[in-house]
DNA sequence: CTTATATGTTAACCCAATGTTAACATCAAT
DNA sequence: ATTGATGTTAACATTGGGTTAACATATAAG
């Protein structure tokens, strides 16, 4: 699931885009200025930012800035909303590390169309997830890792793990965001429960994916 | 070196836009229709291709499918010149694959501006300021440190160490604040562990980094 | 120069974090 | 109910990060 964070001052804005792209099938949460939008992100985690660039205190661009200099952001796609003939706001806002733009006032159709073809330029409309590189493909949907011609069939926890550690290679995952994500906040388990999961992952997709970080937790490499 | 590629067929466009990539450093190419434009694709490998809209004969949208659909050109970035207020082709563009695009009329300012958004944001940028810096990169969420081309993995407590040194170049921290910051208030260690710690990191990143104030504590040097 | 003190260096040791295995619990499907 | 697959736990093994001790060296002070 697609998920996308609104951040505009104008509750109108918010509401309609909202319920645009809801419809649309997205998961959508929505903040009304630029420090509590900052807030939600490490909650929700969205895959695209729709940014105001006017906004009182905290405008778009820093917003922008702020999530461009944040590394475990820079694959958040960031898609401003700018007043019609701004052009510095263009300049700035793409220098700043915007993906792309829409003009004020807001189409619903336009702005759904520039996102579907921004999602779909950056791959993140294929419910395929791919980090292929030399054969590691996650299906979701099918619950199924595709290595080369294997097809392995992993387990709900076990997949999860993978596709966590997977969505973000290099990142290095810690034990505690593990737990959370796969497990649950309120569920506890064993504190050997990841390493054995980690364990049969190992022995299904090979023993070089999954590196472990003493003392932090652990990330996929890329093969 | 970035190679650019520009299909227009007004050659005072071209001239325009030629010029004015080449004084930023980008390698430059022309062709005055889709065909030409397609032909030199072959030859000239870009990664980044302009491309008007509106062109006699093959117009921009379907060079544009052309390329998308020819999968050694699946990297090569495509930015649309369109009309201004043409809506349509801003959305049928992104649609078929641009990555950003630019309206006329060009200011050459704006399309400067926005190629290197584009090709930052790509990464494509980077390379050059990467590779030449002697600098480290510290990662934090990869909980690695980047010399140049290598990476270097390092245990918890020197990242962290190196980590704070590094927060603030040539600032000299005291080794009781090291302590605290490090290992933390009540923990209590040896007072030749900081020094070993340092010891192996100097042999991990090199000598240079971490200066010795005698009777103060350390320093992290930039190179 | 001598002394005192701070820091450097090395290697051995300890232990917490992780790996591993197998048993046990749970769940889904038949 | 039975079976097989999945999830969890417990018990033990292993590893390597972290610490220390012992000694070496450097630097500042007298």
């Amino acid at each position: 699931m697609v998920k996308i964070l609104v951040i505009d001052d104008e509750e109108d804005i918010r509401e309609l885009l909202k319920y645009n792209l809801l419809k649309e099938g997205y998961e959508v949460e929505t903040a009304e200025n630029g420090q509590v939008g900052i807030q939600r992100l490490k909650l929700f985690y969205p895959d695209l930012i729709i940014l105001d660039v006017m906004m009182p205190g905290m405008d778009g661009i820093e917003v922008c800035e702020y999530i461009r200099n944040t590394s475990e952001y820079q694959k958040t796609l960031i898609c401003f909303l700018t007043a019609r003939n701004e052009d510095y706001s263009q300049i700035a806002g793409l220098d700043a590390g915007a993906d792309d733009y829409v003009a004020k006032p807001v189409k619903p159709k336009v702005l759904v169309s520039r996102i579907n073809a921004l999602l779909r330029r950056k791959g993140m409309l294929q419910d395929v997830e791919k980090h292929d590189k030399k054969g590691l493909i996650i299906n979701r949907e099918k619950y199924l890792v595709e290595k080369g011609a294997d097809e392995i069939h992993l387990p709900r926890k076990e997949f999860e793990l993978l596709a966590l550690l997977a969505s973000r290679p290099d990142y290095v995952f810690e034990r505690e965001v593990i737990l959370e994500k796969v497990w649950g906040s309120e569920i506890v388990v064993g504190d050997r429960t990841i390493d054995v999961h980690v364990r049969k992952l190992r022995e299904k997709i090979g023993e070089d994916y999954i590196k472990t970080i003493k003392g932090i937790g652990y990330k996929f490499i890329e093969q």
